[in-house]
DNA sequence: GCCAACGTTGGC
DNA sequence: GCCAACGTTGGC
């Protein structure tokens, strides 16, 4: 099983707007960017996946959802009157993936950036280098269980 | 709010 | 195919 990690602005939606809708699926969309898709339609149901803070107070990993459908084709992206709205994009030749996660735990506290930067081990996790702006990757085993461990 | 780093666009 | 200009990301 494969596993990952995708960053998000809490505000936006956060480990705890899933925690609070546990048990039920949210769909991962808006992504709009070609290499994040790419890893996104790599997923699978079942996969486990890191959910970043980004852009906030405390910023770190903060939890696990769960993958719960694999890609499929993002809605917004045919929604004129969506923000996430692409004219080059037909339900034909559809250009961008979402798929749906949920909750599965947070972690026992939030791991900080500058924790997951001084950690031996990620250096590559493209989320740990300057300048990175990918917001899905995908998390090796080894990378995990560092993780984990470091969450305590 | 600042700004460095990045990805995308479009003229040539 | 190159690359300057632009808009966005995201830590600080």
């Amino acid at each position: 099983m494969a596993k990952w990690l995708v960053k998000t602005e809490p505000s936006e939606c956060s480990i705890d707007d899933f925690a609070a809708k546990s048990g039920s699926s949210i769909p991962w969309d808006g992504v709009r960017n070609y290499q994040a898709r790419n890893f996104m339609t790599q997923m699978a149901e079942g996969d486990e996946v890191f959910v970043y803070h980004s852009s906030c107070k405390h910023i770190g990993i903060a939890g696990i959802v769960t993958v719960t459908r694999s890609a499929y084709p993002d809605p917004g992206q045919f929604d004129p009157k969506s923000p996430y709205h692409d004219s080059k994009s037909t339900p034909e030749k559809p250009r961008w993936q979402a798929v749906d996660m949920a909750f599965e735990r947070k972690l026992p506290r939030l791991i900080p950036l500058d924790e997951l930067k001084s950690l031996p081990g990620l250096d590559n996790l493209p989320l740990v280098k300057k300048g990175s702006r990918l917001s899905v990757m995908p998390v090796s085993d080894e990378e995990w269980q560092i993780i984990l461990k470091q969450a305590g």
